[in-house]
DNA sequence: TTGTATGCGTTATCAC
DNA sequence: GTGATAACGCATACAA
């Protein structure tokens, strides 16, 4: 702890509260606070002595007496890593629609180096009553007790038994499309870099092996670790190049992996997609650069922003809260960096 | 306003509070209180019934109650432009330095649709202590009023007569160190793409034109409107192309700004560096990837996270509160986007 | 239109 | 060790 004497030696510019104002203005708390609110039963006259009294102390509501003092709190918790240039492109989204629904919005990011489950905690011990999760990686027990508490929704995975909204992209399907594509391409040696521990990684997994199977290359299924970031696609080019024969095309688990693993390869003097076609996800505003010209899956996030915010809202302001789930279908974005597979000598292409 | 039955018919799951704890523990609220401030004054024993029954009912303290109950809050609040990449890497560093200071920290996010003044005060009636803003543009009167009601830290700009501790990169020697390079390469015509209205876009403008003037290349000057993003640097990349000449060097705002120059020109088949080079500011992840390979001036981003970090806690924790500056000295980073110039024509060489 | 009493969940200052 | 009691700043039902 420190030392006590902290709070009276720091702020000897104590917070005015309702009653500075009121004396100020010369009236009583209580009118202070029905102005404050926006309510009838104050002249105007006094609305604005009040009003200017509250200007000149630079007065300010308390968020703490008031949540408090109301039941509700009217604000939404967004757990967000904000590294994730996807979900920044959210965020915005949602403040504007929690603003129009009448929510404050409160921010509390994850990251490798923050736990999840304290940001979470955080959101709750402010009293927010809706909560909404980008990608969270807890287990499933933990988001069911977060959903007792407070009205969840979750984009980007399911959570079986919770009442919880769910948002999310149809994953499977951009990943089928991206394999279909490869595969008219003639492609057949296709690589997946999967994106870690979040659920979005495991079910981008699951579709490739699933869409390899339906076009029967079983034989070739092959999944390497990876993550949602540069370095984890650069890792696996590198790997990848030490190997006898390079695979003909990678689908990586996102954009950002996938320009690491571009990268990679284009260091080594390997030419995409004349020698290896390459897909992303997420279409990042990056993708589309010339310089860059990424084949990638799009999702298109202001709608989940806006259906993540509609549910969490809903399930507040109206009675019967049955918890929604919403999938939103992806599109692939053909651009420069895939095209017609190398050709492979039959014991080349073979799987190892 | 809303129905007013919500309250009780949305939460029949009221939050446990520390009378529901203690009650099941059957002891005293005080004693709930004690043990969950890690106080001594209660037994081992008593101590662990009382945690038991916490978890039992998901007992989480309530930050509202204790904020208005304590003096301090220790809360720090961030104001942060999520969509920033670069301001995204500098919170990380913050939520880490600010738990080993043990301050909690809030996030609020600015932008272009969001007020940036409505998100400062969300933090500030959140009781934040201090307070962190990534290159805000509010105007001076306004953060001098909120330098007032906390312990402030700017980072990105100064601002005159404020008790503000400032945190910002020396853009006038980065930009410096861009001109010379590109001079040293034989350039003149060199044309500078503003960043838009934050503070930091007219140091560094203002660095631009110093730095053409010591070369004695007054009569080159040239600044162009722009913005902080990609959309902006196809702009002016666009307006470039329509006109007689080509300038033979563009120093852009920021990396993303150059990104969009890039685009537009390597669209517009120039060559980069061949025929025009291009200079960014920021040294984003994306900069260093072989596709784009953009020279650009690096800042220590965590550095800069640490020491705003370090001044707003030593503010608000030590009784002598002198604010401090602190400027980081930048770094040329020289890639492959910039080259000798162009051989010009003495006439088309001349300024417009 | 204005003032008064009470409670929100916690901390802190006292007594027991 | 343990347990009352008064703040903290605000909202609200109620009385005036």
């Amino acid at each position: 702890m420190h030392n006590s004497a902290d709070a009276s030696e720091l702020s000897p510019r104590r917070r005015p509260t309702m009653a500075d104002v009121a004396e100020r203005a010369g009236v009583s708390r209580t009118l202070v606070s029905l102005i404050f609110s926006d309510k009838p039963g104050a002249s105007d006259d006094t609305r604005g002595r009040v009003l200017r009294a509250a200007d000149e102390l630079a007065y300010q509501p308390d968020r703490a007496a008031q949540l408090l003092a109301r039941g509700r709190s009217r604000t939404l918790g967004v757990l967000t890593d904000v590294k994730q240039t996807f979900q920044a492109e959210m965020i915005g989204t949602v403040y504007d629609a929690a603003e129009a629904a009448g929510y404050e919005v409160l921010l509390s990011a994850s990251g490798p180096t923050r736990d999840e489950r304290k940001a979470i905690e955080a959101l709750l011990s402010h009293r927010c009553e809706g909560l909404i999760l980008f990608n969270p990686l807890s287990e499933s027990d933990y988001l069911r007790s977060v959903a007792l508490r407070a009205a969840l929704t979750i984009v980007g995975r399911g959570v079986p038994d919770a009442t919880a909204n769910t948002v999310r992209s149809a994953d499977a399907t951009g990943i089928a499309q991206s394999v279909e594509h490869l595969v008219a391409l003639g492609h057949r040696d296709i690589v997946h870099i999967d994106g870690g521990e979040h659920a979005v990684s495991t079910e981008r997994r699951l579709a490739y092996v699933a869409a390899m199977r339906r076009h029967r290359l079983d034989a070739f299924v092959r999944v390497f670790p990876g993550a949602h970031d540069e370095a984890a696609g650069m890792a696996a080019a590198s790997v990848l190049l030490g190997e006898d024969v390079l695979p003909t095309a990678v689908m990586a688990g996102n954009d950002r992996c996938a320009l690491g693993v571009m990268d990679g390869f284009t260091k080594a003097g390997v030419s995409i997609p004349d020698d290896v076609s390459i897909v992303g996800y997420d279409d990042s505003p990056l993708s589309s650069l010339t310089r860059i010209d990424l084949t990638t899956v799009r999702q298109d996030s202001a709608e989940l922003a806006r259906r993540a915010l509609a549910f969490t809202v809903s399930m507040l302001d109206t009675a019967d809260a049955e918890p929604g789930e919403c999938v939103i279908e992806p599109e692939l974005v053909i651009r420069g960096t895939t095209a017609a597979a190398r050709p492979t000598s039959p014991e080349a292409g073979a799987p190892r």
